[in-house]
DNA sequence: ATCAAAATCACCCTAAAGTATGACTTTAAA
DNA sequence: TTTAAAGTCATACTTTAGGGTGATTTTGAT
């Protein structure tokens, strides 16, 4: 990122004038006071708290911000799932084939057995076979059951 | 909270024994050698780089951490939607009577009439009456129509 | 008190759904 | 290529669902 490369060298800009000023702040103060041994304590106890100091600003302004990132889940209830997304785990449990899914897509229209017969292009024996198929694999009675229990696991909307 | 306490005043502690041992540093430094006007440079600028560095580790341990908090929308699938709010709307147009309505749900739930029956602790015949007045009023010809119908005008879950 | 709607139930009949079994073809995998 | 699963269809039978009609009782509103 270009902007972030740019506000870093201006702090190091920054640092390096603030630097020279500081040198030229020790130097002006080294002449001002003629350094004896006893106002040496003084002196370095000074230059100690102003770097201490810089050192403080410096890590604060480069140092980048430690992000402590709070994910906060937030329910979104959509009320009309048209985004809806087959449950493939469920859907394999179930071991359905391709024409029995068919079926049970078809069932859940409110379809009758002719009505799916007509739809595949297949007899009303070979529906009922499937159905019976689709009853025996879901563990259920009826059809309505098994619309049920397909809602409810996600398998069809 | 009580151990951030201590952990804050355990660095304050560290910091002093540190400074403590900077100090002893210097006089010792002081003694060796002989400062001169040329030397003081040296010497200064050796502080000014210890405690820049002293600084930079203060601000780094001291400093709270920046707390970003992203908020994540993430879609829940509820399988079991408890907060379903009834369509009064399309209830009241479908004009079905409280008996009716009751029998629809269990309908729903994939029950037979007869089992309808005994849950309502009514008979066969009534139940069918009720469905009959059901399909009649909702327009469908099966169970399964009315169910599906039902749950696209959210009138059950 | 009256009246209509709701709720109850019965009988008969048909349609649809579901069960059981067997057989044949197609398809995909070992 | 063999083999199992899937898909197809049929026949016979049982169960459940649904339609039509009529009747009685309960309930709530005017």
């Amino acid at each position: 990122m270009i902007p972030t490369f740019i506000t870093r060298n201006k702090q190091i800009i920054l640092y390096g004038i603030a630097l020279a000023f500081l040198i030229i702040l020790l130097k002006w103060l080294e002449l001002r006071f003629i350094i004896m041994d006893r106002q040496m304590d003084i002196y370095v106890g000074l230059i100690a708290v102003v770097f201490t100091g810089l050192g403080i600003w410096l890590a604060l302004k480069l140092r980048k911000p430690k992000i402590h990132t709070v994910i906060v889940e937030k329910e979104v209830f959509t009320t009309n799932n048209q985004d809806f997304i087959v449950n493939e785990n469920e859907l394999r449990k179930l071991n359905l084939s391709k024409r029995e899914l068919e079926v049970l897509q078809l069932m859940a229209g409110g379809l009758s057995n002719q009505e799916i017969a007509d739809k595949l292009f297949v007899s009303l024996n070979t529906v009922k076979t499937h159905s019976a198929q689709i009853f025996e694999k879901m563990e259920v009675k009826r059809r309505t059951q098994a619309v049920e229990m397909a809602k409810r696991l996600s398998i069809i909307p």
